[in-house]
DNA sequence: TCACGATGTAAACGTACGTTTACTTGCTGG
DNA sequence: CCAGCAAGTAAACGTACGTTTACATCGTGA
């Protein structure tokens, strides 16, 4: 018999890696609770225990998850001109990388795991949005955007229906993306 | 010894209701997943083998949860010339009944749970929305207030920030009672 | 070379859950 | 008065989970 090569020789960081992008994976099609650690692993091709050892257990993972996903800048990379259509373009159509945003608001079923997700949403994406958009209102401006885009993620996501699974309707499209730019504009709705 | 009187004397429907009312408190709290059986019944004072004598486990038991919860009109109760107001005074300041709407988005962690969630979302909250907003894009505009309403509800009881758990900044609760004002007035926001 | 730590695995453990079963208690119609 | 059914209970069952443990395997520095 030829030699096995074995395609991922032994390797702790790449296989971290691979536990924590499964976990981004599984996490936000599951939640926190429903995810099990099982399925983390299966996907990722190594062994249950290796979560307890390498992250510590499973909530230590999510915030690792959480943390990873949110790494990539959410919103504050766009253009301000354009902003509107192009959030709303990134959250309806996607843009293939994992949005944090399910992770986030599907944690909330657990209540340890949704004093992670408090903390790392106002640190990671409340406090940097606000800064970003700027002016006296920031704030209030900053968590609009927020609950809009919560909104949107659960309505669309999270209890999908008939009709609104597929691509948004094109009048809602439009009061998304005007709404959003307003936001970072003047918190006025032009219209 | 004297006799003692029996506080609950037997009542299958009296058990029922209070298993039902328990259930409302608990999965509103706790979400499907989270919530125990064992939780429902010890908060209704029973045993907990009722739960599935009397509903047929814990998903139906959910069901006839949220479908109770819906019975009483969410929305569709209050004036449209004050719409605004009312409805994020209701939100916002609570009105003594458990709101079905944390009932609903806590429940989307379970793929089963969520199922019933989106049918009875659409047969009993948004379908008698977009007919009492009436109108050619009334489903868009239900859609707005339900986008709107998910988001303040997730923002606020499942992600509560600093700041933001006790009262709703003025701001934010004024720019709230515009646009819900605005869906059920023409769709567009008077500034 | 080879012992030893790093890496990975399989199996077992303890726990908590939903559900079912066997049983007890209380009421009521004839 | 009492048989029979409704109502309620306690305990057990089967399962799935996170975690831990005991063991196997690989690579590498002295």
């Amino acid at each position: 018999m030829a030699t096995k090569i074995d395609p991922r020789p032994r390797d702790a960081d790449r296989t971290r890696e691979a536990i924590l992008q499964a976990a981004q994976q599984v996490f936000a099609e599951k939640g926190f609770a429903a995810a099990t650690i099982r399925d983390i692993t299966a996907r990722a091709g190594v062994n249950q225990s290796l979560v307890s050892r390498y992250f510590g257990g499973k909530l230590k993972l999510f915030e690792a998850a959480l943390e990873a996903a949110l790494d990539a800048r959410l919103m504050t990379d766009l253009p301000k001109a354009e902003f509107g259509k192009l959030i709303v373009a990134r959250f309806a159509d996607g843009d293939g990388r994992v949005s944090p945003l399910p992770m986030l608001f599907r944690a909330a079923a657990d209540a340890e795991a949704r004093s992670v997700a408090q903390r790392l949403l106002h640190e990671r994406v409340l406090e940097p949005l606000a800064q970003w958009i700027g002016g006296a209102d920031a704030g209030v401006r900053a968590a609009r955007l927020m609950m809009i885009s919560l909104g949107f993620f659960t309505y669309r996501e999270q209890l999908p229906l008939a009709g609104f699974a597929g691509a948004v309707d094109p009048d809602l499209r439009r009061w998304l993306e005007d709404e959003f730019q307003a936001i970072v504009d003047n918190g006025h709705v032009r219209r």
